[in-house]
RNA sequence: GCCCCCAUCGUCUAGAGGCCUAGGACGUGGCCCUUUCAAGGCUAAAACCGGGGUUCGAAUCCCCGUGGGGGCACCA
């Protein structure tokens, strides 16, 4: 957003349903939400859209909440923070929308429909048969108000459907693409409150949209084909709209069609996940999936890619969103993850890393971690490789089997022997520090006819018992001369 | 089947009629640095879906194809 510009301030929402865990794309709705209401001085509402108790995850709504704020996107209405329009349930709303389905019928813009789920499945399935776009028929359509009224009052089960305008067209305009022009039989007599009292999205979202204030709505692609209709209901009541949004779906990598629920599954045996909770376990950080996230469907300018929430807030302009689908590309997903990795000051890296160690059996201080921060930090690109890199640190015993010892292009007794020299300099050091270790080893190399990296290698297995470490010499001061002299001398009876 | 949307390197994208010999990033190849692995630096290959218009001039505007995606519930 331009910085001379001052913007009204924005009221939006994420209205998530609690039916599943937390993925990348609502994550990315809420955040282009939260966007819009930081930068322009707004406001952010959390809303449940639980109205379909069927579906209803118990979980979904504890992981929704979890994950949005290990994003960092705090809301400023909604469950737990309260606001003036509670409840933010759906669920508890119900009133609210008995009486706004029957407003719409007192205006002669909605009905009461007597049909049963039987019936009405019947009927679609013969337009299926014939090969017709299944659609209400329109039977309840034109019952005299009187006698439905009458046939409610005598308790006959009945839903609200709205009554689409059948003639004429309609133009509803999307931000993103501009002005969308639909006939009107096209579109359905919907149903509105379902005969359980519960409303359907179409009124519910509506209904609360316009009654919280909403300005601008954004929400995902799958929405923009029942544009039309919540347009129509908008003017049926007579508000004033929102502006629409609808933000473009994320595709499977392959960006070959949406991610099944069978594929969500299955990636995770590849060590991936769109679910924002797998991804702070898998060592993710959350800097790193908000700056992944927010660039696939929108774009800065033609170089700038490294943007952190803050960042985001300041230089997030919503005119510059892109309609088009987007691949998911978890290679990208690395290196935006790197990036933040390295931008973290090393404190803050220690914290963070220090639950990982943890887990990995290693109970150690944040003091003891911070020296090894600066050796790692550049090697890891996610959290969890930390402890794969500098476990060894910690390991009382290592274990390099006798083949790992044995250095490039040399046998197991001139491996013994070169080990066995590195070993005399450095039980005599003055100092056991990598700046002092060097010189004298290179030295040592030469003598023998090695070339550095042969002895290093040597070294750094028989020290750390990996052959990707971190820098040997800093290795070796960290594990402290007792511990290195005692692994060289077990690597040199282990080649004897 | 019907309705709607979208269309630039493999992927994410820049590009609002001449700044385009189409820019950046990921990934890939090469080189440099280097004690391993990274990180970092340099570098290379890599795209305007096709066809018609409009215009002095089109990746950009229009139309038609084609391809891709989404939607058609008493789900959201």
């Amino acid at each position: 957003m331009p910085k001379d510009a001052k913007p009204q301030p924005a009221r939006v929402r994420f209205a998530p349903s609690p039916t599943g865990l937390t993925h990348l794309g609502s994550a990315r709705t809420a955040l282009y939400n939260y966007l819009l209401a930081r930068q322009t001085g707004g406001v952010f509402i959390l809303r449940i859209e639980d109205t379909d108790q069927k579906r209803y995850d118990p979980n979904a709504e504890a992981d929704l909440t979890s994950s949005l704020r290990w994003l960092g996107l705090q809301w400023d209405e909604g469950p737990e923070a309260g606001g003036p329009h509670t409840p933010y349930y759906q669920s508890q709303r119900m009133e609210t929308y008995r009486r706004h389905a029957e407003e719409l019928v007192e205006r002669g813009k909605g009905f009461y429909c007597f049909c049963t789920p039987a019936e009405l499945d019947a009927e679609r399935k013969a337009q299926q048969a014939r090969k017709e776009q299944p659609h209400y028929s329109g039977k309840c359509r034109d019952i005299p108000p009187a006698e439905a009224r009458q046939r409610v009052a005598n308790g006959e089960t009945h839903v609200v459907r709205f009554k689409s305008p059948k003639e004429g067209s309609i133009t509803v305009v999307d931000q993103l693409r501009g002005e969308i022009t639909v006939e009107n039989r096209t579109i359905d007599d919907r149903v509105l409150l379902k005969s359980d009292g519960h409303a359907l999205y179409h009124l519910a979202a509506m209904v609360d949209d316009h009654l919280m204030g909403i300005t601008h709505v954004l929400r995902g692609e799958e929405w923009l084909p029942s544009l039309p209709l919540h347009v129509h209901i908008y003017e049926a009541f007579g508000w004033e709209q929102p502006k629409w949004f609808h933000l473009s779906v994320f595709l499977k990598p392959s960006g070959k069609g949406k991610m099944s629920k069978r594929e969500t599954e299955a990636m995770k045996l590849t060590g991936q996940s769109i679910f924002i909770q797998d991804l702070k376990d898998m060592g993710y950080l959350p800097e790193g999936v908000l700056n992944w996230i927010a660039l696939m469907g929108w774009s800065y300018d033609d170089k700038t890619e490294f943007f952190t929430l803050e960042d985001l807030v300041d230089k997030f302009d919503i005119s510059r969103l892109n309609p088009s689908p987007a691949a998911i590309d978890f290679k990208k997903f690395d290196h935006f993850n790197g990036l933040h990795i390295r931008a973290l000051p090393a404190e803050a890296l220690a914290a963070r890393l220090l639950p990982y160690f943890e887990a990995a059996g290693h109970s150690i201080s944040l003091e003891q971690l911070l020296p090894i921060v600066p050796l790692i930090q550049t090697r890891m690109t996610t959290l969890d490789e930390g402890p794969e890199l500098a476990g060894f640190l910690f390991q009382e015993a290592i274990d390099p089997p006798a083949e790992m010892l044995v250095g490039q292009g040399l046998d197991a007794a001139a491996s013994a022997a070169a080990v066995g020299k590195a070993l005399e300099i450095l039980e005599v050091l003055p100092e056991f520090t990598a700046a002092n270790m060097e010189e004298p080893l290179r030295a040592v190399a030469e003598e023998l006819g090695l070339k550095a990296g042969q002895l290093f290698g040597m070294l750094r297995n028989a020290v750390t018992g990996q052959q990707v470490s971190p820098p040997l010499f800093e290795s070796m001061e960290l594990v402290g001369r007792e511990t290195v002299l005692a692994r060289l001398r077990a690597a040199v009876e282990k080649l004897a």
